[in-house]
DNA sequence: AATTCGGGGTA
DNA sequence: TACCCAGAATT
């Protein structure tokens, strides 16, 4: 079923004509059907693509069709609303993908009548679209010999070659870049590129790797050493900031108080209740002054929380007279991002003076049904949830 | 070169 | 828990 290997078996280039067209062929007998995978269109192509930044591919899934039924061209994503565009990306992460495609979509329809380019220079130009991007795109859609060097392929070359340089550092990552650009002047780009990713995602897998199963092993010089399974090599990681986040349910007759995130930073153009983060250590740091008392069965803010709920309350309700307000806690959740946690807790203010006016500047106010229209992070779902839960 | 960007699956 | 995932932008 496999073409002749060459008779020069032991060469270098022998090597490389393997791991070029071994992988190519075990990708075409072998590759899972995805649904990116049924199409030519560049731009669902790179729909799928940038989903599929640090996100797994089971994941990305169901995003990818419900997005492309709401945008099922370039030209719908950059007529519509950025609040649209994150409201399909709720709960996928990385914010800024979703806003950054959606500047890209209308930059394509300006500046290139609506059609993606197939230029490198002017496809790397668009925002969220960084070298694996571009790679991707241009080779898996317009079959240019671009390298689209993701974790997979890391991994797996990383392995193929036995590296034992920190595959992170960007001089390893562009050494890898050049050995993959050269094996793809020998191979349908397409198909080579997805191989190599394929083949990461399947057989050549961080942990455990099923190097009996592996098509190219015979080409591995990692399998050779024995060092498969320490491979790659990654800088460590430093530890998480710990942040405590307080929140406000505030729920007049008219609705509940939510606001807007800024447009760029952690969880950039997404909404939230109105809250005050602070440093976790700032809290617990003096003794007993932070501790909240217990009130039939609730807890009540004292202390520096007490403090920071009231400065939040009065952003809400600015020249609002709040002295005697008590902040019941009615949620709590943990979450964790790559860089740093949050401990939330949501409280309710109870006793606030009638006629209290909201701040409609900073500040809108939605009737519980029109919350769910709004995009919301995780963790903000599942607190509003928890909140409603309680206060039925 | 190092940080900052989500969220979830897995051992 | 710790790791890692079809990474990009910013500093």
């Amino acid at each position: 079923m496999n073409p002749p290997v060459p008779s020069m078996a032991s060469t270098d280039l022998a090597r490389e004509w393997s791991i070029v067209h071994i992988l190519s062929m075990w990708y075409r007998d072998h590759h899972r059907r995805l649904p990116w995978r049924e199409t030519r269109d560049p731009y669902r192509i790179w729909v799928s693509e940038t989903m599929l930044q640090q996100t797994r591919v089971e994941t990305v899934i169901p995003y990818y069709h419900a997005f492309l039924e709401r945008f099922p061209d370039v030209a719908a994503l950059a007529a519509s609303d950025e609040e649209a565009v994150l409201k399909c990306w709720q709960g996928l992460g990385y914010y800024s993908r979703a806003r950054n495609l959606h500047r890209a979509a209308r930059l394509v329809v300006e500046r290139h009548g609506g059609r993606i380019p197939d230029d490198p220079r002017a496809f790397l130009a668009l925002p969220g679209v960084g070298a694996y991007t571009a790679g991707a795109v241009m080779s898996i859609a317009f079959h240019r010999p671009i390298p689209a060097v993701d974790g997979n392929v890391l991994r797996v070359v990383a392995r193929l070659e036995n590296l034992c340089d920190p595959v992170d550092h960007p001089t390893v990552r562009r050494r890898i870049e050049r050995l993959v650009e050269g094996w793809l002047q020998q191979a349908e780009p397409a198909v080579f590129t997805q191989a190599l990713m394929e083949l990461g995602a399947v057989v050549c897998t961080p942990r455990s790797p099923r190097c009996g199963a592996c098509p190219v092993r015979s080409a591995c010089r990692a399998h050779r050493a024995g060092t498969a399974e320490d491979l790659p090599k990654r800088a460590p990681k430093r530890p998480r900031r710990q942040k405590v986040v307080l929140a406000l349910w505030c729920e007049t007759g008219e609705g509940v108080v939510v606001e807007q995130r800024p447009a760029d930073g952690l969880l950039g153009g997404m909404w939230q209740l109105p809250a005050h983060e602070l440093d976790a250590d700032a809290l617990d740091a003096p003794s007993d002054a932070g501790r909240d008392a217990e009130s039939g069965g609730a807890a009540e803010a004292a202390g520096p929380v007490r403090r920071a709920l009231m400065d939040c309350l009065q952003r809400v309700f600015p020249g609002t007279a709040c002295h005697a307000v008590r902040f019941v806690e009615v949620a709590r959740e943990r979450h964790v991002f790559t860089h740093l946690e949050w401990s939330v807790r949501l409280f309710r203010p109870e006793g606030m003076p009638a006629g209290a006016r909201v701040d409609r500047t900073r500040f809108r106010v939605v009737c519980r049904d029109e919350l769910g229209g709004l995009p919301w992070p995780r963790v903000y779902e599942k607190l509003i949830s928890g909140a409603l839960q309680m206060l039925i």
